[in-house]
DNA sequence: GCATGATCATGC
DNA sequence: GCATGATCATGC
């Protein structure tokens, strides 16, 4: 291999560099190349960019892929949003967490920013008809110094991971811990997973990574990807409820919904206090998809006189056909159960008024994640024999399965061939109260 | 008052 | 047209 054609200790030639791959893919550049046709390797885009366009050889180790300039390379895939703009397609995984040495680290001399402080972010387009090479970079070399202020909320996320390592609850960690960035599982996973181990605790944990979380990552793809973009970065999610439902706080619910001029609901609208959750927010300047687009999700619990959710918290429904063959990292509920919630929680006191009570984060703890698998692994063995045989509320302490459909007719078809009404999960009302308590 | 079964309006 | 968050309705 010849020259490289860029100075290797110069963070801005190599970026320049980086420019000539845009709007090209690796095949583009390098049509003949032996590696081309052996390649099924569905991770290593990077790597190869590394190799073939970069001319360095990959390697793993703790110091960063370009080392004299301190420079990481990651690429990412994206693809086009309904929102006309790209949208990561997943989470961008950034090093291992390694137990053992985080709980002795501070952040600004951690081995995490020691590899990952300055990042040469490379997208493309994803598209799985299309081999790695044949991929091609879209959006701008993205340099992200995570140093910068622009990054700060990523130290306090940080911080958190490293504290519940220190507390010798790895093993507990759930990507719903943090805001911006995540501890992802990374690894096998189900049964045949080998664990790691941890200071401070002898239990096993499941290999996790250090991760910009998805949401995370599309506003940085937006906004260093592009030019003039606003800068949005910044945004710290952990702003919204002082921002937007402080004042709000203690005040009848019909109050608040006057003061936003909302009708009033039809007798068979169920979806009020959400509407008014919504309305506070987008006085505050949010919105339910800019709260998305922070990684957070917004649920409302209504408590009754006794401080009991009036309803179990449902969850998007699943295909009993599906629910069979996946396994519990894949599904849709592991998802929500490892996702950040804002809960909105509205109180009736006993005279009769309804106020807003609470607003606060939730996300699922590890012993409580550990009794959803449960009954959801039990659900899928059940669906496998009698899909009208599912785990009730009475069955477990955390969660259950009921109906969830438009009506009567919306059913589908089970293992038995049958036709049966559409399901989803919920978490209990008696859990639920438990949670109101605990935020 | 609760568990369970059965919808409802909305918004994309 | 359909999934979704949320609530209604019934029976014990």
């Amino acid at each position: 291999m010849g020259k490289i054609p860029f100075d290797a200790a110069s963070v801005d030639s190599i970026v320049a560099y980086a420019e000539n791959l845009i709007g090209y893919s690796l095949a583009d550049l390098f049509p003949s190349h032996e590696e081309r046709a052996n390649s099924r390797n569905r991770g290593d885009l990077g790597g190869m960019v590394q190799k073939l366009f970069f001319g360095l050889s990959p390697d793993s180790r703790s110091e960063a892929d370009f080392a004299m300039a301190g420079l990481e390379l990651k690429t990412t895939g994206v693809r086009w949003g309904t929102t006309g703009q790209f949208v990561a397609k997943e989470r961008l995984v950034l090093m291992m967490i390694d137990y053992e040495k985080i709980v002795h680290e501070e952040w600004e001399s951690s081995s995490f920013l020691q590899k990952c402080r300055l990042i040469l972010l490379l997208a493309y387009l994803y598209d799985t008809e299309k081999s790695i090479f044949d991929r091609k970079f879209v959006l701008r070399p993205m340099l992200l110094d995570l140093l910068s202020e622009e990054f700060a909320a990523l130290r306090e996320d940080w911080e958190t991971i490293r504290d519940t390592v220190r507390l010798g609850n790895a093993h507990q960690l759930s990507e719903g811990d943090t805001f911006v960035l995540g501890a992802c599982r990374k690894g096998s996973g189900g049964p045949s997973e080998k664990l790691r181990t941890q200071p401070f605790s002898q239990i096993g944990a499941s290999s996790r990574a250090f991760s910009f979380r998805q949401s995370y990552l599309n506003r940085i793809i937006q906004t260093f990807g592009v030019e003039d973009a606003p800068l949005r970065v910044t945004e710290d999610p952990r702003n919204v409820p002082h921002r937007a439902f402080e004042e709000y706080l203690d005040k009848p619910v019909y109050d608040i919904g006057q003061h936003f001029s909302m009708e009033k609901p039809g007798p068979n609208f169920k979806g009020f206090h959400r509407k008014v959750a919504e309305k506070m927010l987008q006085a505050g300047g949010y919105s339910i998809s800019a709260l998305n687009s922070l990684g957070v999700e917004m649920k409302t619990i209504r408590l009754n006189t006794s401080g009991n959710p009036r309803e179990a918290m449902s969850f998007p429904g699943f295909k009993f056909m599906e629910i069979v063959e996946q396994e519990w990292e894949e599904s849709k509920f592991f998802e929500k159960l490892e996702t950040k919630f804002l809960l909105i929680v509205f109180a009736q006191e006993q005279g009769g008024l309804e106020k807003l009570h609470k607003v606060a984060y939730w996300n699922m703890p590890h012993n409580d994640r550990v009794e959803a698998e449960r009954v959801w692994q039990d659900t899928k063995r059940r669906v496998a024999i009698d899909a009208t045989n599912l785990p009730k509320s009475a069955e477990s302490t955390v969660a259950h399965v009921r109906p969830k459909g438009r009506d009567g007719n919306d059913k589908i078809i089970t293992p038995q061939g049958t036709l049966h009404l559409r399901q989803c999960f919920w978490l209990n009302r008696s859990y639920l109260r438990n949670v109101v308590q605990s935020v």
